[in-house]
DNA sequence: TGTTTTTCTTAATGTACCATAAGTATTTTT
DNA sequence: AAAAATACTTATGGTACATTAAGAAAAACA
């Protein structure tokens, strides 16, 4: 099993030397996900954190008329997780299901606890990763209230340049949150 | 100086004793602000996290067009921050201000940063507290993008049942993102 | 206590974006 | 390679909200 990007991804903010590495890998549950195969329905507890090491997964609400408002892309290198359900263990808001073949290391919630309390600096590694998540969504909730759908559009273009590439038209249109008849017309229609 | 509301708010996620305690609040800076008086604004870099203890802050952006879109409250017992500046050391977005007389205690990074070496026990408060703030603003935002402004306006009232008994009608309108003429009307003419 | 400032309301007009529909192109599946 | 599903485009009409303006009420200030 390779786990070279996802310690890497650790390593980035801790030292982990050969038996806390292992350690910590003998904790991982690797996942193949098919195209649309899901990981987490609404109504679930969302009880793993979960790291995307290939493929591209995404979470996303439906509203009450059955319209799908993505809140998150997550590709390689990515964690994917609802949050609430995460912490309070309440029934999830949020679906997540994989936009196309894709695969995953989970790490069940009690064992991340445990993980916790053996190894400390993984609550630094946390509260990091916890403070750059936050980071990003303040400054998209702010995007989301002072700019237009066309500046949102060339935000995301900015900050997920190789997303842009990959991503069918309609989820990106859904995470800027618009339909994809108005995103269309907007490309097709703005010249500068 | 009275530091017993901050600590059982550290002390609800991590155990302190008598010489950690001691150790933290000497590093805690005491201010009073004025009604309006800013903490930080847009374009400065957001050196410290403020814990606020009476009053009321707001963190808000100003867009092209001049109008103010309210990002959080932060009543007494909430941490108010411009979370990407503090952590990159980049020139805020946000303004932060009072918007009543308040008191607030900060801590400069540095010193928290010194704090997290010495007593580690703070990586995992300031993880918890990570992960409930990130657990808010992905609710927060699926309420934004999935709800209309009533149901936004009346998710705000069961979120927040004492502030928008303090709040002016402005600010609750700028924080659920509609204009105060727009929510005058809305609360004066819906009959349920 | 009067004056200024801020907040709230009402109403007319305007617009950014949505809903619906229907056709074409592309991808996926068999 | 055919069939089915999905993605993208174009067009028409509709709506939730914004803008502007202006007066009334309330709060802050001097």
């Amino acid at each position: 099993m390779d786990y070279s990007l996802f310690l890497s991804h650790i390593t980035r903010h801790i030292d982990l030397n050969k038996e806390e590495g292992d350690y910590f890998t003998s904790l991982l549950h690797y996942k193949k996900l098919k195209k649309k195969q899901f990981l987490l329905e609404e109504g679930e507890v969302n009880t793993k954190s979960t790291f995307v090491t290939s493929g591209c997964l995404r979470s996303y609400v439906i509203d009450k008329n059955t319209v799908e408002h993505v809140l998150q892309f997550a590709p390689a290198g990515w964690w994917i997780v609802d949050m609430r359900s995460y912490v309070t263990g309440s029934p999830a808001r949020l679906n997540i299901d994989a936009l196309e073949e894709s695969e995953i290391f989970y790490i069940n919630k009690p064992d991340f606890e445990d993980l916790y309390l053996r190894i400390p600096k993984f609550e630094r590694f946390s509260r990091i990763l916890g403070q750059n998540s936050l980071a990003a969504y303040q400054y998209r909730q702010i995007d989301n209230v002072a700019l237009s759908a066309m500046e949102r559009y060339r935000q995301f273009c900015q900050l997920y340049p190789s997303l842009i590439k990959t991503l069918p038209q309609k989820q990106v249109a859904s995470y800027i949150g618009v339909t994809p008849e108005f995103l269309s017309k907007m490309l097709n229609t703005t010249l500068i």
